[in-house]
Formats: structure tokens, C-alpha cells, sequence
RNA sequence: GGGCCCAUGGUCUAGUGGCUAUGACGUCACCUCGACACGGUGGAAGUCGUGAGUUCGAUCCUCACUGGGCCCACCA
């Protein structure tokens, strides 16, 4: 057979994703009896193309989902898009032009459907295609079709049913200029210069408070002063005054602000003094809080309704505080703030502090640098404000959720501890409500006169309340019929927690018993805290059950400095201009190389060793072909030595690997079989068997038979164990040939090798007669000699037995070309094993 | 501040309580050997981050430190 000189990926990966598609390779079957193995898939996001960190993370579990599927397992690999979230609508925004406030929302969310549906997925699966992903691609969602909110909003019902679900009114993130609530995601860090401003307040004893805050403007919402009953404070005097501030503070400030020290007192003789704010002549109670540090500002903190998160668990360490709402969600102050009204924070804060210094209260302003969580997406201060939001109770859970983490078995194994770290965190409930536009409604009305909760029934979901009227007449409490649809929407979390029900639902009931828990989730370390928690969390609510046997917690792609990859960075390398220039099978193989969970920088070198691979690998299989071509199946009757001596050595990379892929070590198998093949079987049973292939009339018909029945079974094996990782030129090797003489019409679909008996004496004679041929190539190395030149004598001494030589010795004798050879067998207890000498 | 991971020839990386520490890229010399020059053979290159401990023996185990990364919290 005449095979193409060279290996065209260009051709040849298309060709294959169409005939695996056609033949229906990757399809789960319902009506097997084997063993499933079922993938609860990371739905990506879709905000555009997909991205190099998407490639790394895919393929490395379609490598240990295409190993599983050749163990013979029935697997349900599911694909799903995630799309009813924040960064859906913002693309849509950015790329329509169009803005969700200013327009009505059902016309805003059928634009984002449509768009979705005949632009962004169809891109995005096109490229998780050509990238070879093997997923059942008619088992597929989106987490905004009407599917997947039947299967959300039924959650939240049933969990508002067993009373896990409820409404309370609570300062969630804002952002003042996009109006809106954000989430913790949307937040960023940033370093900042901003101002501590200390300030006098006076308590009934006629003494002041000094105490510091970068937030004056909130004077009007300040709810307690708040100091460390623990602390050593001082009195000092300053001019007929008495200042009050942490021992520490005056060390700081004695001399600038010309105190003098006049006595010591401890914080909790301060505690239940009633302290007058400035400005607003509001009159507060000192009180303890664990959080206040004497060593920062003046060791006296004033709390507000709302500063930042600090203030929020204040108010939730003391029960008795009642909130003062000054800001609305568009972050302009309202009625209570007084004369501040109208106003935002920075112009407030501008205001305050002019009122303070006019009223003598403003003792100091100091420029520090502090971190301000903002918006990412516009960089404006986030504020906090009280609103009516649902949450789902868990916090009482958190003992069980860590026995129930710990029941999953964890690959790497460290990736557990985040998820301990984080449940030992946790100090809020899952806060499940959005005020956004595009995405999953909450399933419910209210009455409008006795604001009862009113939920639809689970076969009339989907709903979206804004459209859609509850189908009972009257409200059961109060027997109004006049309702009010809730306008949030839920968070994405609340839905993609839900992906292995979204996945398993798509299938008949009869099968859904079959798939649940799922046998494995893959996913990036980054998101272990969100999504891997919220799905733990909602299968226990559900159905008391983990939703998944085995996590697979995979890295990140890096630049190649090891950096992160962003867009602002310039750093980006896209994936699908990879494939392009190298192929899927390179993309892969580059994949394959980081240790699961490791992170990975992008290096082209790797690609080109990737490259590399595939051609050595196309140019063995076109010599082994080629050898074959009139090979039958037949095994012959006695095989050789170093025929056994390969297919031994390959049973310890079978083992081997087999282990590795098992737990989820890909790379060591990539590794293993890589070097197997290149160095064992290239460079040495190549060359080795090349005169048996060649010149049967020489060496014997029965000779060169054995030498195929070893080429067959070898090569076949390598390219089964690199099929998961290059799917692409494997198969194109198998169909080349192999498809021929074996039953599955797919490589893919093939059996993984099976680990056979190893024969530990071919081995040793074998590894004997490499190591004189390497000698032999070294000597002729050194004397810059062709590898094919003569030698005139070569003595080799060894632990093998005269016997057992003879049956090497014929290769040996064509692998170094020589002209003479001679055996001596070492003595038992000799120190050394082998020896070889060479005489040119 | 809490937690986790990592540190091995110029670069990236494998690995193990004890034999000359893996491989790739790069580099140097040689070789057109009937699959392959995107190849072959051979060579040079590492005190396995620093310090201490456990041990007969540590790159591997323990502790501390240094540097890099990640997650979480975050300071009025």
C-alpha cells in the first residue's frame, strides 16, 4: 500500500469529526447493559469564542472520558452552554448596543435568545468540536431554555417548601452608577489613595471621642460607636479638653496633636457611655466589638448603615441596632440623610467634612492607601444598601457539608481543603436573588393585599410571573384575586448548581436512576468554592445524596511567562488559531502536559514537540504498514525473543498506564507511552527487526512473521493508549490498517489494551542485546562512523545463559552489522551484569 | 491575616528514603542506516531554593526561612 508521504491534519481532523459524528461514536445508549460512567460537564459561558484556558481544561477531561469509554463503559457525556447570567446580558449589550435598563425586558431577553441560539453557541460548540471534544452533542442545554428553568424554579419551590428558602430584607452590594446589585464575582480589588479622617465626638461626660473613618458622609446613617472592651485606652488632655483614645494612638499622635497623657482606662469602662455624633447631634451608645482594633485610627470606630461589609456584621453582631436607611440603590442619599439628601457619596463626603471643620470636629485628615472593592466593570466604589432579597438557608448545614465533601473522592487531592476552607468560612446565606433582566425568573406572586406567597404549580413551569398570572382565582389566605409578580430574577449559581439534573433530565426516567449521582465532575480549582459547593448543596436539599463519586479539579493555561491570560494584559493566546497552525492533536498533546490541577503556561516549544510526535508517529506507522501489508492475524508458532521481549516491555506500560489514566493522571500516561514508543519501540525494535522485515530468505519466513505479529500488537496498543489524548491521528493510523483486522470501526470505540503476563527472561535477554547494540552505536559514534559500517568483532558478557543469547543473536548480529560475535556467560556473584567489547 | 500549591541542568518538566537523578526544547560533534533531517547516534550542562532536624543514608520525611503562584478574608 502507497501511503501519503506526509500527515495533513488539516484534512484529516474534519474528516474524522464528521465520520464520528455520522457513526455515532460518542452517542449514549440508553439500552446497554455496561457500566455508565456519566460527566456532570462544566457548562461554559458563553461570552464570545472559546478561550485557550477552555481548551486546557476540555481536553483534559475528554482524555479521561475517552479512556473510560474505552474500558467498554455506556457513557453519558453531556454538553451545556450557561447563559442566563450577567455576562450574557452585558455582551449582548455590548455587541447590540443596546441597554437592558432603557428597554423592556421581554424584548431585551428575546434578543439575547435569539442571539445565543444563531450566534454565540453554535460558534462555541463549533470550536469545542474541532477541538474534538467527545460529548454526545444531542444531549444538550442551555441553562436559559425553558428546560432548565422548569428544573430551577422547581428547585426553588421545593426548597421554599421544606422551608429552606426565605425573604429578608438585608444590605446586599450595589454599584451607585450602574444601579443595580452586583455580585461578589463582579467585584475587584483596587488600590487606593484615600483619607482618614478623625473626627470629636462628645460623650454625656463631657470628654470626646476621637475616632477615625474614611467613610464621614454615612454621619447620618452611624448607628453605634464601637470600641475593644479588651483595650488599654487614655485620657488625655488637650487645651481645657479631654480626648479619649487608644494607648497606642497617643504614641502616634502626643506630639502632633499636643497631648498630655493624664490617665489610663480600660475599653470596657467605656462601654454603655452614650456618645453625641457631630453634625447630626444624634445620640449613640459605646459599645464593644471584637473587631475593633486599638492599634488602627484612634482604636473608636463608628458604624454605619452601610460603610462596607464590616458594618453589615456589626449590625448582625448587635441585635438591637435598627439600620438607617440613607441611600437608595441608585446610591443618591434620601430623606433621612438630612441635609445631604440628593447627594452621593462623594459629594457628601466633600460636604460632611466642610460641615465638621465649620463645627470643630474634624481633628485631622490623613492620606493613606487602602484596597476599595469596585465594580470591574465601570471602577465606581461599591456601596451597600439594605433591599429585600431571598436567600436559601444552609448555614445550620455546615458540619454535614463537610462530611459530605469529604465523601467525594477528590483528584488531586489536596483541591479538598479549599472547599473545608471555604464551608468553615461561610457567614452568610446563599443569597439567590438578582435585580437584572436577563435570566431565570422567581417562580412567584404576592397577594397585593396581604402580600401571601403565591407559587405556581411544577407542571405549569416554566413561568415568568411578568408574562404569565397565577392560574388560582383568589389569593387562600385573604381571598384577594389582584397579585404582584416578584421582578427578580434568580442568581446563575441558583441555576448551574442544578447542571447534573439540567443534564440527567434530558433522558427518559427510567434511565435518570441509572445516572445519578454522576460518576465524575471536571472542573477548574478557580470556581470550587461557587460551583462545586452550590451543586454539593443543592443535591444534599434535594435529595440527600452527593451529586457526583469523583471530583477532577483541573489548572489554569498561563502565558508563557506563567502569567495569567487577560484581555487588558495582551497576553491572549486563542485557541482556535492554535488549531489552526498546529492541529486539535497538538492543542491536546500540550494539554496533556501539566500534572492535573497543575496550571500550565502556553509554550509553543511544547506544540512543536507535540508535532514532532505525530509525524515520528505517522512515519512509523507508514513503515509498519507497510511490513504488514500481506500480515494476516496470524500468530506464529514460535515467537522471537526480542518480538517478546517488546510486547513484555509494553505490558508494564499497559499497567502502568492504565493505573495513571484510572486516577485521572493523564499526563503520566501521555508521558509513559510517548517515551515507550519514541525510544523502545523506534529506536530499538525498529531497528532490531528491520532485517527480519526485509530479508525473509535470509532470516526465515517464521522470522519475519513473528516480527509482524510484534509490529501488529505493539503499534496497535501505542496508538489505543495515545487515542484519548491525540484522537485525530490515531484514528487516521487505525483506519489506515487496523480497522481492517479488528471489529470496532472506531479506535475510539475500541477496548483499552489488556494487560497480559510479562516474560521476565525474554526481558532480560532482550535488554541485553539493546544494550550491546547500544555500545556497538556509541563506538561507531566516537569514531564518526555511519551507523551502518561493519564491525569486525564484538565480545558481549552477560548473566543469560549461552542458550538463551543464541536466540537474540541473529538480531544483534544485523542491528550492529558485525562480523563476528562472541558470548561469555558471567558468574553468578560477578559485580558487574553486562559487558561489551568492540573491536572495529 | 487564614489556608493551599510550587521551587530539580539555559528554559520547561518526571521522579524516588539508598545503585551513574527522567525526558523535552535549546546547545555541541558526528551520521543521507531501504519510516522519519519535524530524523538518528553520541557529548556537554544540575552541590534537586536556604538553614536545621529525623535517619546508617535525604532531592524525596519533619520544622523554620526565602521566593513565586492561587483561594479566602480585609480594616474603620
Amino acid at each position: 500500500m502507497q501511503l501519503p508521504k506526509q500527515y495533513n491534519p488539516k484534512e484529516s481532523e474534519p474528516k474524522w469529526q464528521r465520520f464520528w459524528e455520522k457513526e455515532k461514536i460518542y452517542k449514549f445508549n440508553p439500552k446497554s447493559k455496561a457500566e455508565v460512567y456519566s460527566i456532570d460537564t462544566p457548562p461554559p459561558t458563553v461570552s464570545g469564542k472559546m478561550h485557550l484556558g477552555h481548551a486546557f481544561s476540555y481536553s483534559q477531561q475528554d482524555f479521561v472520558v475517552r479512556f473510560q469509554r474505552m474500558l467498554g463503559k455506556n457513557i453519558f457525556y453531556p454538553f451545556g452552554t450557561d447563559n442566563n447570567g450577567l455576562a450574557t446580558e452585558r455582551l449582548i449589550e455590548k455587541t447590540k448596543k443596546i441597554s437592558a435598563k432603557k428597554m423592556d425586558r421581554k424584548e431585551f431577553v428575546e434578543i439575547c435568545l435569539d442571539t445565543l441560539k444563531k450566534e454565540l453557541v453554535p460558534e462555541y460548540v463549533s470550536d469545542m468540536k474541532n477541538l474534538a471534544i467527545s460529548c454526545d452533542w444531542d444531549i444538550f442545554y442551555t441553562t436559559i431554555d425553558s428546560h432548565c428553568q422548569k428544573i430551577s424554579q422547581r428547585s426553588f419551590i421545593d426548597l421554599y417548601k421544606n422551608n429552606r428558602v426565605y425573604k429578608k430584607k438585608t444590605p446586599i452590594m450595589i454599584c451607585p452608577l450602574c444601579s443595580t446589585a452586583i455580585a461578589q464575582v463582579e467585584m475587584e480589588d483596587v488600590q487606593k489613595s484615600s483619607t482618614l479622617n478623625y473626627i470629636k465626638a462628645r460623650l454625656d461626660s463631657g470628654e470626646y471621642l476621637i475616632y477615625a473613618t474614611t467613610r464621614p458622609e454615612l454621619i447620618p446613617g452611624c448607628v453605634g460607636m464601637s470600641i475593644n472592651k479588651d483595650g488599654t485606652y487614655v485620657k488625655a488632655k488637650k487645651d481645657d479638653e479631654i480626648w479619649i483614645i487608644s494607648k497606642e494612638a497617643l504614641e502616634k499622635f502626643k506630639d502632633e496633636w499636643s497631648l498630655t497623657f493624664k490617665e489610663e482606662l480600660k475599653g470596657k469602662d467605656l462601654v454603655g457611655q452614650t456618645v453625641t455624633i457631630p453634625l447630626t447631634k444624634a445620640k449613640k451608645q459605646v459599645t464593644h466589638d471584637q473587631e475593633s482594633k486599638t492599634e488602627y485610627g484612634t482604636g473608636i470606630v463608628y458604624y454605619c448603615t452601610y460603610g462596607g461589609a464590616e458594618c453589615v456584621e456589626w449590625m448582625q453582631r448587635h441585635k438591637g441596632i435598627k439600620p438607617i436607611h440613607i441611600m437608595g440603590i441608585d446610591g443618591k442619599y434620601n430623606s433621612f440623610a438630612g441635609k445631604y439628601q440628593g447627594m452621593d457619596s462623594l459629594e457628601a463626603r466633600k460636604q460632611v467634612l466642610i460641615d465638621l471643620e465649620e463645627d470643630n470636629s474634624l481633628v485631622k485628615k490623613e492620606q493613606i492607601s487602602h484596597v476599595v472593592n469596585v465594580h470591574e466593570r465601570c471602577g465606581t466604589d461599591i456601596e451597600y444598601v439594605a433591599t429585600e432579597q431571598w436567600f436559601i438557608k444552609y448555614l445550620d448545614l455546615r458540619e454535614q457539608f463537610l462530611k459530605d465533601g469529604a465523601k467525594l473522592n477528590w483528584y488531586p487531592k489536596h483541591m479538598k481543603q479549599r472547599l473545608d476552607n471555604w464551608i468553615k468560612g461561610l457567614k452568610w446565606d446563599w443569597c439567590i436573588s438578582r435585580q437584572r433582566f436577563f435570566g431565570v425568573p422567581f417562580p412567584v406572586w404576592y397577594c397585593k393585599k396581604c402580600n401571601e406567597v403565591i407559587l405556581p404549580k411544577e407542571e405549569d413551569l416554566p413561568v415568568d410571573p411578568l408574562k404569565d398570572k397565577p392560574k388560582i382565582k383568589e389569593c387562600p389566605k385573604c381571598k384577594s384575586n389582584e397579585f404582584i409578580p416578584e421582578k427578580d430574577i434568580l442568581d446563575t449559581w441558583a441555576t448551574s448548581s442544578l447542571t447534573p439534573r439540567l443534564a440527567i433530565e434530558l433522558m427518559p426516567e427510567n434511565i435518570q436512576k441509572k445516572l445519578y449521582p454522576m460518576s465524575l465532575r471536571p472542573q477548574a480549582h478557580d470556581i470550587i468554592t461557587f460551583w462545586l459547593f452550590n451543586t454539593l448543596v443543592k443535591s444534599q436539599l434535594h435529595y440527600n445524596v452527593n451529586p457526583w463519586e469523583d471530583v477532577m479539579i483541573s489548572g489554569h493555561a498561563l502565558d508563557p511567562k506563567g502569567k495569567k491570560m487577560s484581555k487588558s494584559k495582551g497576553n491572549v493566546v486563542e485557541p482556535q488559531k492554535v488549531i489552526e497552525q498546529y492541529s486539535a492533536d497538538c492543542l491536546r498533546f500540550w494539554a496533556a502536559g501539566s500534572k492535573l490541577g497543575d496550571d500550565l503556561p502556553y509554550m509553543e516549544k511544547d506544540l512543536i514537540t507535540g508535532k514532532k510526535f505525530i509525524t515520528k508517529l505517522w512515519n512509523a506507522s507508514k513503515f509498519a504498514i507497510m511490513h504488514l501489508e500481506d500480515y494476516k492475524g496470524q500468530k506464529p508458532k514460535k515467537i522471537e525473543v526480542i518480538d517478546r521481549w517488546i510486547l513484555s516491555k509494553l505490558n508494564h506500560i499497559i499497567k502502568e498506564s492504565t493505573q495513571s489514566f484510572t486516577k485521572y493522571e493523564y499526563s503520566r500516561t501521555k508521558a509513559e507511552v510517548e517515551n515507550f514508543f519514541w525510544h523502545e519501540f523506534c529506536d530499538n525494535y525498529l531497528e532490531i527487526i528491520k532485517d527480519r522485515l526485509y530479508n525473509p530468505d535470509q532470516r526465515g519466513k517464521e522470522q519475519r512473521l513473528s516480527a509482524q505479529y510484534g509490529l501488529y500488537h505493539t503499534l496497535l496498543a501505542i496508538l489505543k493508549m495515545m487515542a484519548p489524548i491525540m484522537p485525530n491521528i490515531t484514528e487516521e493510523i487505525y483506519q489506515l490498517y487496523w480497522s481492517k483486522h479488528e471489529d470496532p470501526k472506531s479506535i475510539h470505540i475500541s477496548l483499552w489494551p489488556k494487560q497480559e503476563k510479562s516474560e521476565e527472561k525474554a526481558e532480560k535477554i532482550g535488554n541485553l542485546a539493546v544494550y550491546a547494540i547500544q555500545k556497538a552505536r556509541q563506538a561507531k559514534s566516537e569514531q564518526n562512523l555511519s551507523l551502518k559500517s561493519p564491525l569486525k568483532n564484538l565480545i558481549i558478557k552477560g548473566k543469560i545463559s549461552k542458550e538463551d543469547f543464541e536466540l537474540a543473536k541473529q538480531d544483534i548480529i544485523s542491528a550492529t552489522k558485525t562480523g563476528h560475535i562472541e558470548y561469555e556467560k558471567l558468574k553468578e556473584d560477578s559485580k558487574i551484569d553486562e559487558e561489551v567489547k568492540i573491536e572495529l
